[in-house]
DNA sequence: CATGAATGAGCCTTCATTCAT
DNA sequence: AATGAATGAAGGCTCATTCAT
């Protein structure tokens, strides 16, 4: 389905559409699933329009990466700052990790692939990585003790969000009522400690 | 390195020996970045070996995978069937898993990656999912409650070990310490509450 | 190194811009080492400009060998019209085609693959060719027999201050000192025998 | 024109066959004018036979290099070997060397280019010469006067025969039998002092 | 006159798989 | 049971060239 592509336009929105569509291919189909030829056709473009905005085929990996990790701590930040009760807000968050994490199956799938076996990959993972934490100290006291339960904290919500969103739950015995509530009670806990 | 190897031998020995010429593989260069040739060369075979073992190379995946699963939950049964106290358990625990998941990086990479993307790897991980749960269930008194406790207690675990054994945990401000410790409390927690 | 250039000039200068990276790229790259859009950004240039100028990428390569085949003959009569004795003219004129030749190794290189397989090719450089031997019988008294040594003088020349140029004198035992000493003496004989 | 495949044969046969197409293919269209798929097909290989016997394009090109390479020089030297007189030899030299060169057009150009671009081709080469004037040394009493003088004119030999090979001897003012008697003599010369 | 985004055929190479021996 | 030469579809990437602005 090659979308409708425009002659010529910018090179950012060309290379909006590219990253994109890599976002796309790499939910269906998976790093090596896809190929750099496939994704510039699903954006509309000729293979070759692909290479003028990435050097190679990771590069635009890393770039889907960052765009949607950018979102998902744009998100994050934008839930936390409107001053809901713990509860409340552990709840909304819970949701949207839930969301997020359905909508990239692939893209996660795919990043821990490569972050296991390539050092491009791992290097920026890591990096992203220390960013988030950064991310997350600012949003209270940043006492080391807390940084420490937060950090392991993501841990888990990171993995129990991709149980969710990779139908993993029903084998393991678990709702996703339970998996939902287990999250937000812990969640909960942190973010009122913080309150406190 | 292509072992030298009799020539001759049961199948089953051949087979042996393709299924851990593969993980080793899988570890040093991941699913992706091995092929079968490769593999049958290193467990000292022609490449039309590999095929008369398995019916393609995602079948040997699932046999690397099937042994190392096996492994892991052999020891892990032979641990919590030494009678150790709780703490003392969670310990031991903790390292045997830390131990198991830094040997099998690639693996364990490797098997997210086609989970996520590919259904019949998918299915079969889902059926030894459910076969770790119900070991897990005969440990103890099964409720409902302690099953649900214990699978959310796997995915932590799993995740922090896979934490560990990638270097990752630098990136979250956290040392080996703090992870080992944290495993080490809720392991412990869950132990001992079943042991009142 | 895209020069900074006037984005404006004439089409001369645009031209002899090009002609020149044109040449600079074949030297540092070879033909099938660089590519169009390099020379024109090298140029100062958008790639579609190349274009606006050359045919094709050849026309070009032609350009530059028609400016550099030019040079060396200019420099050629100019050394021979200075009126020195054969002696001392031998070694200028062999001074300064290793000079040319050290120049110019990747377009005589070029050259020479394209000549070999390129027929629009070879008849540009057959008739340069001509044009050379012309000059050459304008030097002196065009007898039949000078012309023919005239040629083979060249050829031999030629090949040499290759070898010179490119390095290839220690793989063939030889030092430049015995190069250069050998082009001398059978340069300063055509020539002497020229004068008398 | 697929050549008639045998589907299984020696490594070494497929390996001859491929080179010798490489060969045909150089001659043909040049190393920058060919691929190595039409080479495996001009042998009668599918595309992934060409890389069984080769590491890549280039390791092809070297392969076919040195069988000319070799060829000429077991000819030049058995003609050596059969006692000739100066003159008849130097006349049967000649025509063997005009022979090869017009059978290897391509390849020589290819491999002009090549060197002078190239460092991997560029060492090679070097190698094949200091191996060929090895060989030129044991034709007689290897002074260092002689050696110079034998690769100085095996230079001129060389370009003589190139320009032959490649007609390029009419825009030079020159007839074949011009370039023929101008080597005769220099090589007699040569020979004959050996003799003397 | 110059731009530069876009093209797309095509090259080099890989690798899962087959099959005659 | 094992071999290993051979396959061939396909993927990553390049680059000469075009054309709308």
């Amino acid at each position: 389905m090659p979308a409708e592509r425009p002659r010529r336009g910018t090179p950012d929105e060309t290379r909006a559409r590219l990253v994109q569509a890599t976002a796309a291919e790499l939910e269906e189909r998976g790093y090596h699933g896809t190929d750099s030829n496939r994704i510039a056709k699903a954006a509309g473009y000729a293979p070759g329009t692909f290479y003028k905005h990435f050097a190679d085929k990771k590069a635009a990996f890393l770039a889907a990466y960052d765009a949607w990790a950018g979102d998902e701590w744009d998100a994050i930040e934008g839930l936390m700052g409107e001053g809901l009760p713990a509860k409340k807000l552990a709840g909304a968050l819970v949701a949207l990790l839930i969301l997020h994490h359905r909508r990239s199956r692939g893209m996660r799938a795919s990043l821990r692939a490569l972050v296991a076996l390539d050092d491009e990959v791992r290097a920026h993972h890591r990096a992203a990585r220390s960013r988030q934490v950064a991310r997350l100290s600012t949003l209270g006291p940043p006492s080391r003790k807390r940084v420490r339960e937060g950090a392991l904290l993501m841990l888990l919500v990171e993995r129990v969000c991709d149980a969710i969103a990779d139908d993993e739950l029903a084998s393991l015995g678990l709702t996703e009522a339970d998996a939902r509530a287990h999250l937000e009670r812990e969640l909960a806990a942190y973010l009122g400690a913080h309150a406190a």
